[in-house]
DNA sequence: GCTTGACTTAGAGTTGACTCTAAGTTGTAG
DNA sequence: CTACAACTTAGAGTCAACTCTAAGTCAAGC
C-alpha cells in the first residue's frame, strides 16, 4: 500500500511516517518504480507494535533501541525480552499510581457535588 | 516557607515554581520583606492537586482554566466539577486502555521467554 | 499536453513543559 | 566588611515529538 492508505491504517500522517523513517524506527521500506514508499503487512505490524510502546510512555529513543536489537537478530531476544519486562513493570507501576490518583479524583469530585447540591437548595 | 523548602516538598524545582507562577498557575503568593517568595499550607495543598492533574495527562492550559475558575469563587463549582468528571472519565479509559497494551507486552514478553528457552536448550 | 494531486527531499518551525543564563539584590557566617 | 549562597527578574535555550515548507518529480484525467 502506499503512503497515504498506511496513514489511514495507522492514524499516523505521512508527516509522521516519513519522520518515524528518518529516526530509523522504520527501516527498509520498498519503493515502487516511481520512488514512492511501499507499505506490506510487515510494517503494519511493527508500526502498531511501536504505537503500543509508545502509548504506555516509552520513549522514541528507547523503541528505536529495541529496533537496533531487532535487527541484529535472534541473538538480542532475550535483551529484548528484558527491555520488555522492565517496561511492563514501570507501566503496572504508571497504572497503579493513575488508579490512585483516579480516586482522589473521585473523592473531590464528590465534595463538589455535595457543594453544588447546598448551593441549589439554598 | 522559602522557594527552597518548598520546593523539596514538592519536588519541583525553583525553576519549575517560578515559572508556573509566570503562567498563573501559582497566584498571589506572600513576599517577605527582601521580596522573597513566601510559601504556606494553602500554596502546599494547590501544587499538589496542581500535580494530580498534571500527573494524570491534563494540560498545563487545562490546569489554568481551573484556575481561573477557582478564582473567581464558588459560583463555578458546578463548572470546576464538571471539568474534574471528565478528566476522570478520560483517566478511567486511559487506564483500561493501559491495562489492555499491558496485557499484550506480557503475551509478547511470554512469547520471547519461550523463544530464549528454545536458545538455551539448543 | 497540461493541470492536478500525491508523492519525494532537506531542513526549518512549532508546541508543551520546562530549564537555564545573566545581571542584579539581599542575608548570614567568618 | 567582605565573601558567598540564595533570592530576584526578563528573556533565551532545550528537548521530545512532531509538523510544516519549499522545491521538485511523476502518473492519471481532461
Amino acid at each position: 500500500m502506499n503512503i497515504q492508505k498506511f496513514s489511514e491504517i495507522t492514524n499516523l500522517s505521512p508527516h509522521t511516517i516519513r519522520y518515524y523513517e528518518k529516526i530509523g524506527l522504520l527501516r527498509n521500506i520498498a519503493r515502487n518504480a516511481s520512488g514512492h514508499r511501499w507499505f506490506t503487512e510487515k510494517e503494519l505490524a511493527w508500526v502498531e507494535f511501536i504505537k503500543r510502546l509508545k502509548d504506555t510512555g516509552m520513549p522514541l529513543d528507547d523503541i528505536l533501541k529495541y529496533a537496533d536489537l531487532r535487527e541484529e537478530g535472534d541473538s538480542t531476544s532475550e535483551q529484548r525480552m528484558q527491555m520488555l519486562q522492565a517496561h511492563a513493570m514501570k507501566l503496572e507501576e504508571k497504572i497503579a499510581e493513575e488508579q490512585f490518583h483516579l480516586q482522589k479524583l473521585k473523592e473531590k469530585i464528590e465534595h463538589y457535588s455535595k457543594l453544588v447540591e447546598l448551593e441549589v437548595n439554598a
